[in-house]
RNA sequence: GGUCCGUUGGUGAAGCGGUUUAACACACAUGCCUUUCACGCAUGCACUCACGGGUUCAAAUCCCGUACGGACUACCA
């Protein structure tokens, strides 16, 4: 028997060759320094902003360079794999503005290295398990997961190293006849390699982001082919980036000490190692130990979360570009006529430790980025952020269309912005006094006056003798003044510091009357824009509701 | 248990042997400005870089040990 007769027995029906599927995907012709790279998930759910991370990494990194970003579909473990999972996750990264150059799409692949979903790549990878086998590299193993499981609470007990590795693997040794009558009565099996490392030997590699490694060979004789045919990890990644032509290696740091098989394999397999660069995860405190970002614990691990927060998400985007590079942000200070996309992302100076999550800085960034867009836009995304959380504020706002964005606008067309919307989930909280529809107010905010007499006299005298629609703000500002001296007030904020006891209190506390007479609010954007945008006839039944 | 990796303030961090009396940003605090809030401005916030030892004229920066944290150690990715 042949070694190919041999392989064709452990592997029957492999349609084509390596050297086929070699031929089929060819070098790239890349500029100079061209990265390709690859987001890789497994279709288990919603992207989790750990994800959203490395994918954003990805593609900043591909497109920096002019090189390609593609998205190929992990699901090589069918009980993982969930319905409709491709499109979620294309979904969320649509969002985000995380394009991709080729691999899956929703109208299907996209590229000439596909197909991009692991689970129809079956034929490729037996092909190349083929080899490895003719060429003795690799072997069937008829160990079931019990005995594994066995052998290694045996390892456990004599604390040894676990593993399928030396003496442990036992169907390393079985000659070409065992197996022959193994598969023939029918028993399971698995590929495995036949690994030639050395765990006493060091292995040191240059990981782009982490820097140099030193760690131990490779000698355990991993599972390369599963016994449903399917390739592991390993297995898939190095055939598919292989084939796929990916220079770099993006991913989370998890994968870190698995480099050692992946490069054994790459070498057995006659590949170019890529490039490694191994995220380090995002962090949250946990009853004072820090933590990965759990899927199931925590809400914040959704993108979602932040969607229905109405946190824009650019800002999301900002704000992991400053995780990643934390120059970022002293770029976009010094470098403010520019767009942020021309900041150039470095490997190097990524964390190499986890970083905690600091949501405070995340809306600290939203809050910025809101305010400095025009009041039109604000109008816009808060509508869609409303169309899918809230309908009444929808509502509204369709209704009041050019009404709600002079809202927006107040204090906005200045140098310095106003900044007190964090997120859009969080306009109607700031706004919704401006609603006659949304005005019922639960308690009116009084301050310093509280009395209901001097707050009428307050009132009428201004609405009848001081105020007129048609001031310019100075005019009304030097108005109020006037109306605080005749009340017996101060009118000069210098005066009332002089001499305190002269006067009833200061136009600060005049102000303060209107305004929660207005608003009910004590704390509001400035008064006059407010009581333009109101009129005379709102005005004038918010003074009198507020008597009541 | 084994193998790695990491440890600078409340948080993210800059720094990578001597212009460090440790940058910058967030958060926090105080003051100023001000018709409120926000904005803005100013100031404060690590007597020191997990700890111990070593190398050196000189260490947050190099080396060793300890502690703590994390990852991996599946026919899961």
């Amino acid at each position: 028997m042949t070694r190919e007769e041999y392989a064709d027995l452990i592997l029957p029906n492999v349609k084509h060759t390596a050297a086929y599927y070699e031929q089929l995907y060819p070098e790239r012709d890349l500029a100079e320094g061209a990265i390709v790279t690859r987001y890789a998930p497994s279709p288990t759910g919603f992207v989790h902003i750990g994800a959203l991370y490395s994918a954003f990494i990805g593609s900043k990194m591909a497109q920096q360079t002019n090189g390609v970003f593609f998205l190929r579909i992990e699901d090589t473990d069918q009980k993982r794999s969930i319905d409709d999972g491709v499109n979620k996750i294309i979904d969320d990264l649509i969002k985000f503005d995380i394009n991709f150059d080729e691999g899956v799409t929703k109208d299907g692949d996209k590229g000439a290295y596909g197909p991009y979903t692991q689970s129809q790549r079956k034929d490729i990878y037996q092909a190349f398990a083929k080899k490895l086998i003719i060429e003795d590299k690799a072997y069937p193993c008829f160990c079931s997961e019990s005995q594994n499981k066995a052998e290694r609470e045996v390892q456990e007990k004599n604390k040894e190293r676990l593993g399928y590795y030396g003496k442990w693997a036992k169907c390393r040794h079985l000659s070409m006849e065992e197996v022959v009558q193994k598969i023939s009565n029918g028993e399971k099996y698995i590929i495995r390699l036949k690994s030639p490392g050395d765990f006493n030997k060091r292995f040191t590699f240059k990981d782009c982001i982490k820097g140099k490694a030193e760690l131990p060979e490779n000698d355990e004789d991993f599972p390369i082919i599963k016994s449903d045919g399917l390739p592991t990890y390993h297995f898939a990644h190095a055939i598919d980036d292989h084939l796929m032509r990916s220079t770099h290696i993006i991913r989370g740091d998890e994968w870190y000490p698995s480099v050692p098989k992946h490069t054994q394999l790459f070498v057995m397999l006659g590949f170019k190692v890529p490039k490694y660069a191994h995220i380090s995860p995002l962090l949250k405190e946990d009853n004072g130990t820090r933590r990965k970002i759990s899927k199931r614990k925590d809400p914040e691990a959704a993108i979602s979360f932040y969607h229905e927060k109405g946190i824009p998400n650019q800002a999301i985007m900002l704000y992991l570009e400053t995780v990643a590079n934390s120059n970022f942000e002293m770029w976009l200070e010094q470098n403010k006529d520019k767009d942020p996309e021309e900041f150039i992302l470095d490997f190097k100076k990524m964390p190499t430790g986890g970083t905690m999550f600091d949501y405070d800085k995340l809306i600290n960034i939203s809050k910025n980025y809101i305010s400095r867009l025009k009041a039109s836009e604000v109008y816009d995304l808060a509508l869609v952020h409303a169309q899918t959380y809230d309908k009444e504020l929808e509502e509204l706002l369709e209704k009041y269309k050019d009404y709600s964005i002079k809202i927006f606008n107040i204090e906005r067309n200045q140098k310095k912005p106003r900044k007190d919307i964090a997120y859009f989930g969080d306009v109607k909280n700031q706004i919704w006094y401006m609603y006659d529809e949304l005005f019922n107010p639960p308690v009116y905010e009084w301050q310093k006056i509280q009395d209901k007499n001097e707050i009428k006299l307050i009132l009428n005298t201004y609405i009848n003798e001081y105020y007129d629609n048609n001031d310019d703000k100075d005019t009304w500002f030097q108005k109020m003044k006037t109306l605080a001296n005749k009340l017996g007030y101060a009118g000069e904020m210098k005066d009332y510091k002089e001499n305190p006891d002269n006067y009833k209190g200061n136009i600060t506390d005049i102000s303060m009357v209107l305004r929660v007479a207005l608003t009910s609010k004590s704390m509001t954007p400035d008064l006059y824009d407010i009581m333009q945008l109101l009129g005379p006839e709102r005005m004038k039944k918010r003074m009198e509701m507020s008597l009541q």
